[in-house]
DNA sequence: CCCATATGAGACATCTTCGTCTCACAATGG
DNA sequence: CCATTGTGAGACGAAGATGTCTCATATGGG
């Protein structure tokens, strides 16, 4: 025990150790310490070594994504410009971290009495922070409160996560589904450069976004 | 403790059962076999003479999800009128069955190998649908999928579930929220970024929701 | 009154996972 | 060459959950 030079090495692989646990826990959240050894091509006892327990390996994951998050708000940019750019940037900037993410957001349904980690407290704020700005700017409609478009935003990056897992949806359209739907919704209303015929007001109801639907079926 | 509280009537159906367990295993996934019978005011003797076992048990409450998801696709009408309002219809059918809906949500993604049960298939094709009615009739966009926008309703409904819960959204906004954000999104104005402003500016009080709401504390 | 049925309580063995331990092997440096 | 260190393999017991069983009890019907 005198001069050992382990520390960088027991971090690359304690790091590497973490991303694969991170991706197996991901597709199968009930992964056993041996999958997850296995996973990462070490032996349990190896496991045990870098992480004490099942515990505190979900707590490393837990620390793993929020500074992945954090740094994601950092590279996003939250501040600047438009409200909508900054959400597009964060959802890119996340888009790595996602199944981390999806793994994590599930994990937390179950911690019934604990707090939830002081981390995230803080990345909610500042994504509801991000969502209010866009509200006072006028980008962002006032009737959704910003802790419920942050809620959203985290369940439907977990939507595209398993949906790309499941096979049901491409990689690569990942982010552009997420900010579609989280900015725009599912109702056609961008605007059509043309507008046929104006109509009386009071079709502002539901469809009104666009007189250009009519007869279907 | 005293013996059964259901007076006379000792014999719990098995329905009953069913919704104590819906209702537990929505807010703690992990509950023991033990935990659902006391949650049910049964024994775990009498809990096994009605599921052979666990996974009998997550069985029954998937069925019961499909056939109260059913009965919602049946409510709601998919096929009548426009889709945005059908949209509308399926979500508040379905507000009941929400919280068992978001457990079994959760569950299915940790079925990595086993095909999903057959009904979710024929929900999905449902849903999928009358997504696909509504951009076909020009309500909804183009460039979402409807098995994403099936998925994000899902998960939208799950992310409220888990809001309500944890207490940050009154179960009361939970229809609202998740309608108005999976329909119109956090945008409050269509205009895309690249669309400066060639409206007149008054459409976009015709466009914005009532700016009336909000607040509500 | 007596019996059949359903239930609750609990004992019991089994299974899985987990945490700890030991031991042998390989690599690396002095 | 030898010592130190990290690792893999595996044994071992602990703990929790599960499935099965028995037994006592109560309720209701014949």
């Amino acid at each position: 025990m005198s001069h050992m030079g382990y520390g960088c090495l027991m971090a690359v692989d304690r790091d590497h150790v973490l991303r694969s646990a991170a991706a197996l826990l991901t597709r199968k959240s009930t992964a056993t310490m041996d999958e997850v050894a296995k996973g990462a091509g070490i032996s349990r006892a190896t496991l045990h070594r870098h992480f004490a327990g099942r515990d505190a390996l979900v707590r490393a994951l837990e620390a793993l994504g929020i500074a992945e998050c954090e740094s994601a708000l950092e590279a996003a940019r939250l501040d600047d410009g438009p409200a909508s750019d900054a959400v597009r940037r964060l959802i890119a900037a996340t888009e790595s971290a996602a199944g981390l993410l999806a793994f994590l957001y599930t994990e937390n349904q179950l911690f019934e009495g604990e707090e939830q980690h002081e981390g995230w407290t803080r990345i909610d704020d500042r994504i509801s922070a991000l969502f209010r700005r866009g509200q006072l700017s006028g980008e962002f409609r006032i009737d959704l409160t910003p802790a419920w478009l942050t809620e959203a935003l985290f369940g439907l990056l977990a939507s595209g996560v398993w949906m790309v897992q499941s096979g049901k949806g491409a990689p690569k359209d990942f982010p552009r589904m997420v900010v579609d739907l989280l900015l725009g919704g599912a109702l056609r209303h961008p605007a059509p450069p043309h507008d046929p015929a104006p109509r009386d007001p009071a079709a502002r109801d539901s469809a009104a976004q666009d007189p250009a639907a009519q007869d279907s079926a």
